[in-house]
DNA sequence: CCGGCAGGTGATAATGTTTTCACCATGCAC
DNA sequence: GTGCATGGTGAAAACATTATCACCTGCCGG
């Protein structure tokens, strides 16, 4: 999908909030209205670019016939690979019918756990732990966090320039780290737990497209 | 809410289905394909009746101007009074956004998890437990069960006329019961958990109605 | 300085959709 | 057996919506 411009981009995020509060696609005049265009048709070029981009399917004929694409639900993030970002591509295992604003702060990926480390914190291997995307983290918050090619789930612990990364199971070690030497970033904030108790993980449940 | 008929239903399943398969709410011409209708007459009266017994809403005068009244997501149950069925209006604290179809067999509602007796399996107190409502569990299935008035959370282990209800929690004993003296009713089986980790609970995150 | 792209206005035809007429049949409770 | 709710047919008017015409502006790269 070619990147969308800052209009589409608006209109794209409009009709998502529009059928999220509305339970229906919005119509052409309905899109005019809340852009301030006089004529429909400024809607409907925008409609066929964000459908030539991929974001959106039109049904032609048909009231209200605008379907989003790539939008049913959260990535699920398995083994990050070494250094590439969290959400690349190859790192994706599929999307799944999670609602963002289930968490608080807002989910906006879902990162399968490996290991052990968060056991005694309930968190086990395999488990998907729902991120919030962000650089900031306070202390005691349970965070994403990137060191060196190693993405690690941990609780983090900041005084002055030393961090510490704790793990929630008395096999694994606490990560020291003198923040003036070592890098670490944040990735993100574990904002909640999921965890399938059934058998293997279930395929994406909402098919993205139709034929 | 009243009771739908059997044709009410169906109809009202249909358009949920729709919705989830489509993206948008039927016609009235749609629905009348749908069931082998000739006028969207007959249509009308059964939306208008549905209408009036609060199963959805109906926006005069907008192309599939059908709306899904509670129907979003799933009932959280908290602590469940005695003798009281699960879902009973009593036992609900809210609805929210999980999709049943996340878990395989589909979650029914979220059972809020007291006590730590399924420690060791990641089930901490405060958890929300996926359950499948079903009579019918498995040798190792995790169960919601009844035991006269209690509702409790357990591995279930069945040999002929013995069962137990196993908690993962050295600190908690194993219950051991004689199904010809001892009632056991299964209320349904756990597929999945759900944690919350920042802060409280958040309200439900989407409105029910509209005005 | 010119072509192409994003973002517009304004108008109209064609089609999709809702809404409301009048009328009919069945089953069930009182 | 009469009244009422449910579940229908058929048709037509009114309205909502999509799709497409011609034409305009500003910006940007070659």
């Amino acid at each position: 999908m070619h990147e969308l411009t800052a209009r589409q981009a608006e209109i794209l995020a409009f009709i998502r909030e529009h059928l999220a509060s509305e339970g229906r696609p919005p119509t052409r005049p309905e899109l005019a209205r809340a852009f301030d265009l006089t004529s429909t048709n400024g809607v409907q070029k925008h409609l066929m670019a964000l459908a030539a981009k991929g974001a959106i399917e039109l049904i032609p004929n048909a009231a209200r016939g605008i379907r989003l694409l790539q939008e049913a639900g959260l990535p699920l993030v398995g083994r990050v690979a070494a250094g590439s970002p969290v959400l690349a591509i190859e790192n994706v295992l599929g999307r799944y019918p999670v609602d963002p604003s289930m968490f608080n702060p807002r989910a906006d990926y879902l990162l399968q756990v490996r290991g052990l480390s968060m056991r005694d914190e309930g968190i086990l291997d395999g488990d998907w732990l729902a991120v919030h995307r962000t650089s900031e983290a306070r202390n005691g918050q349970l965070v994403v966090a990137r060191l060196g090619n190693d993405v690690t789930v941990k609780r983090l612990k900041v005084r002055g320039t030393k961090a510490e990364l704790i793990p929630a199971n008395p096999d694994f070690q606490t990560l020291h780290l003198d923040l003036t030497r070592d890098s670490l970033e944040i990735e993100g904030i574990g904002v909640g737990v999921i965890r399938n108790l059934t058998a293997a993980v279930a395929p994406p449940a909402r098919k993205v497209h139709r034929l």
